[in-house]
DNA sequence: ACTAAGGCCTGTAGTTACTACAAGGTCAAG
DNA sequence: CTTGACCTTGTAGTAACTACAGGCCTTAGT
């Protein structure tokens, strides 16, 4: 299999893949006399395994970990575990960000009483010392 | 002021500042003989308002019109109040999106039953293929 | 056999929003 | 007169790619 082929059954880009074997995060592919990279079954199975790490917001490191963890007879559920729940508190964290995000427009946007105005509230408090 | 206690004052850095003058978000400061850069009261407005925005999860591109608003004097409150709408539109969409990450991980986190075992059924579904 | 389209190669530059130097100039205090 | 803190510019690095440029290779059609 050639780079195209599996870009489109991965629907990733070539570039990605050739990124990914890059930065090490996927094993760099056996080249043809030609020069061209060629795939098999397993690099498909890994490639897979890394887009839906990134799918579920783990980042480059982590994903690497994860496949490192893949990867090695002697690794337990257990650190796969690890790593998810750590990844759970990352993303709660992030989600409460957002809230109070959510919560503070809202309340920057209920100053908006006459939207005819040249004065605007919301852009006075944003400037406004203390 | 120079840009030591401009960046005090506002709780960034000096290098924040001086990007934020390359990239044209912030006015240019006025240089003393020596070639320092010198602030007064309206810079630090400007900057005070600039990183408000900022936390608020304003982009870069989203600052720059909301400070062409502020300097604008034909601008209504509608304009600021409708770049506040879409950005608070696009809050909620990334939280909808980490909500659904969430529920993800926690779908596959309960997959690990026995944490001892060297087969980790994670690892399994994320490499599976379909 | 020839040609055109498409696929592949490498390498570099661009993106966002900064941060971190390096190499050097300026200034006030001791 | 030196030390230290401040300032200047410019460049390179970060994450995670994407988008070329310039140049081979292959495949399909005529």
């Amino acid at each position: 299999m050639r780079i195209g082929r599996l870009a489109d059954a991965c629907d990733c880009s070539r570039e990605t893949i050739r990124y990914y074997e890059k930065i090490g995060l996927l094993p760099p592919a056996i080249r043809s006399a030609n020069g061209y990279r060629s795939y098999d079954a397993s690099h498909q199975k890994w490639l897979t395994f890394i887009l839906r790490s990134k799918a579920l917001g783990f980042n480059q490191n982590e994903v690497r970990r994860l496949t490192n963890l893949a990867d090695a007879p002697s690794s337990t559920c257990q650190d796969v575990h690890q790593l998810i729940l750590a990844h759970i508190d990352d993303v709660r964290a992030r989600l409460q960000e957002l809230q109070q995000l959510e919560s503070s427009l809202l309340r920057l946007e209920e100053k908006c009483i006459d939207e005819t105005l040249h004065e605007c509230p919301v852009i006075d408090e944003l400037m406004a010392s203390t």
